[in-house]
DNA sequence: TAGATACCTTATAG
DNA sequence: ACTATAAGGTATC
């Protein structure tokens, strides 16, 4: 295993990598201690999270202002992409329009990043979050990838990736429901195809202008307006989706009123503009966060 | 094109 | 114990 540790000083911004990993917005990597995600999340702030990617393990941990990592490769460089660490937090946060719900909600969470997850796992598992808890939802993730995934030995540890398009295409409906999946089942099994059969690809999306790349990822089974906002957000780079899940649709109810506009397409509009376009889906995540940790007043 | 409804499964509230 | 309700929505009509 190589090593390697990151000082957090160096980063605009600083880290909270709980709050990174464990606030709903990645369902890629997992406690070492093999912990569910308790609501809002739980403690311990210094836990081991681990993640494979590429059929290489990285796991990372947040300890006496350094980000450690240990991997079977040189992670530096994707421990930084992964985690967007380069992203310059500070200039973010202010250039962000002064909101009282989105100020409170970055003070509580300073640090936290929007992940940048691989795009077929993102996608999946933002599928199969329909009506979901976040910590089911984790535990839909965990079972797919140790039912289906590939086996890697590392350190005398066996981790499992999540499965390719390949082979969660070949799964059966069936099996996928006795995963605990219900009605998500044929979706996910859908979309897997569609990637596997080379039909579509959701990175096609990465280039696109912001709708555009929304429409793209819609044509996918199961994943409709929010869940492509969650995948455009986590997963290709697209900081200024916002997600309008049941938590920031209460939101804007209740704070941003005359961002509510009927349909979805219009809704997201005026509430990216409300939340400083470029990077109205940090604001978005930190909201959620926010909110969802009962910090709201 | 907007609006209503069914949908798996689990956990929690009453 | 038993029913109602809601959980990071989407597809269908």
């Amino acid at each position: 295993m190589e090593r390697g540790a990151i000082p957090i000083a160096d980063l605009s911004g600083g880290l909270d990598l709980q709050a990174t990993l464990e606030s709903g917005q990645s369902y890629c990597w997992r406690r070492d201690d093999g912990r569910a995600y308790e609501e809002p999340f739980a403690t311990g702030g210094d836990a081991w999270y681990h993640t494979v990617v590429g059929g290489d393990v990285i796991r990372a941990r947040q300890l006496d202002g350094f980000l450690e990592w240990e991997s079977t490769t040189d992670a530096d460089p994707l421990v930084r992409e992964l985690l967007r660490l380069d992203d310059d937090l500070d200039a973010i946060v202010a250039g962000t329009p002064d909101d009282p719900l989105i100020d409170a909600a970055y003070d509580a969470f300073r640090g936290m990043r929007i992940v940048n997850d691989p795009a077929f796992p993102t996608m999946i598992s933002f599928i199969c979050s329909a009506q979901m808890r976040v910590e089911r939802i984790h535990r839909m993730q965990i079972a797919l990838a140790e039912t289906f995934g590939e086996e890697i030995n590392a350190n005398g540890r066996t981790y499992q990736a999540f499965p390719t398009p390949e082979r969660l295409a070949a799964a059966s409906e069936g099996e996928l429901r006795e995963l605990g999946l219900g009605y998500r089942a044929p979706y996910v099994r859908e979309t897997a195809r569609m990637i596997a059969d080379g039909e579509r690809h959701p990175t096609e999306a990465r280039g696109l202008p912001y709708e555009e790349a929304r429409d793209h990822l819609t044509e996918f089974v199961g994943v409709g307006p929010k869940v492509a906002d969650c995948v455009l957000l986590f997963s290709l780079g697209h900081l200024e989706a916002v997600p309008l899940d049941t938590w920031i649709q209460t939101a804007i109810e209740e704070y941003y009123p005359d961002c509510a506009r009927g349909s979805y397409a219009a809704t997201s509009r005026a509430i990216r503009e409300r939340f400083g376009g470029e990077y109205a889906g940090y604001a978005q995540t930190y909201v959620f966060h926010y909110l969802r940790a009962g910090l709201d007043p």
